[in-house]
DNA sequence: CCTAAGTCGAACACATATGTTCAGTTTAGG
DNA sequence: CCTAAACTGAACATATGTGTTCGACTTAGG
């Protein structure tokens, strides 16, 4: 029968060679596609299938034979995403030292892929199913998240402001660098301090800035 | 003669009622679809022209008699709401008092109004020419940019970062403040000063804060 | 080297969106 | 009341996207 259709499950979350042994040339076009939609999605939202595939380098057909829809392809996509993007962000040890060295060292190091990843983010979120969405969410934002708390219990971070809206605001900003870069009115290199200049006053508890000495 | 098509000029910039009075069920017609479209764009952008004359009220081809092309439609829209939101703005009167103190106010004002703005940008942003964007970008910000400028000279808003990044920076954290009141993260009325009480700080200079008694 | 797994382009069915045309009906407004 | 302006649905042409099927070709890998 012409073409495959062998079940596709392109390393999903924990890679489990269940059953169907894949040729190398088949798992070589798999990491291809996926490479290829990433870079379509993130550039324009609406990629078709056929400008993936040509991206790809392979037919419109293998690309279905491996991805049998768009949605599946999507969330593979996103899937395969997250699980790179973790592996970058815990190159930056959230969890030691100080919370605001260790959200300097986040930016500095990943805030590329973590705006790639909100991109990401943002299609899923109007061509996916709501209940999928949730966990991939949960588990993206959870780092940030995380460090943010333990910021709070160390007082270098605000209190005042509702959890969910300090994540939001980091995410945003963090985004509108990764814009701002694109469209060349910020430098590449100079992204991650303006970053840091921005966020960290917003983040500081707001007593820090009118701790003044009451003198006359 | 079937259809209209009389040249359409839905009052676009200074309304010169130059050559076709129009009956005045066209008139209603033509406001009915304005508001229409500026509802199902900022709702999603991918909203077809059909989606938009059901929602006017109107037949689709009445639409196209009016707005010939989409292109056209979201560009008439995207002015209209330029108009109005200006008008929204002057009543915060950003050229009056501290520069902190406008901000505050348009910030409690017209954040609703500056969003949906925002979102509106963002859909011609990958639908409509460059070249046309340019005027409508450079009219929005304008508002925000001279405000910040007045900041800066009064010295109540840092210049250690460039003017660009802070006008990003109070359109970004505005446009993630309206989205979390659409998921429902963040109450109607609090918002404006969840707003204030992030971007202050953002905008400070930083001398402000790290300004401590170099004391033992 | 030989077979099954994989790939390929072409063509199909289907759906949806954009504009256009037409013929009949409503309505504003003098 | 009467006419021209305006609105209407139905149907058309066109384009684009999705997903499938088919037959032929290529290649991995035992």
């Amino acid at each position: 029968m012409g073409t495959t259709d062998t079940g596709h499950q392109p390393d999903g979350a924990g890679e489990k060679q269940s059953a169907p042994r894949r040729r190398a040339d088949a798992e070589r076009n798999i990491t291809a596609i996926l490479d290829a939609a990433l870079v379509c999605f993130t550039e324009q939202p609406q990629a078709s299938m056929t400008a993936i595939a040509r991206t790809a380098g392979v037919g419109r057909v293998t690309l279905y034979a491996h991805f049998p829809s768009r949605e599946v392809l999507l969330e593979a996509v996103l899937d395969h995403t997250i699980t790179l993007a973790s592996a970058v962000i815990d190159t930056a040890a959230p969890n030691e030292g100080p919370a605001v060295d260790a959200l300097s060292r986040l930016l500095h190091i990943s805030w590329h892929v973590l705006d790639r990843h909100r991109r990401l983010f943002e299609i899923a979120q109007r061509e996916l199913d709501p209940a999928v969405l949730r966990q991939h969410h949960d588990q993206a934002m959870s780092r940030v998240e995380q460090l943010l708390i333990r910021g709070q219990q160390e007082g270098a971070f605000r209190t005042d402001l509702p959890l969910n809206w300090l994540v939001t605001t980091v995410y945003s900003l963090l985004h509108a660098a990764a814009a701002d870069v694109n469209t060349g009115h910020l430098k590449q290199n100079t992204a991650a301090d303006v970053l840091e200049a921005t966020l960290l006053p917003a983040l500081r508890p707001p007593q820090a800035t009118v701790r003044r000495r009451r003198r006359g």
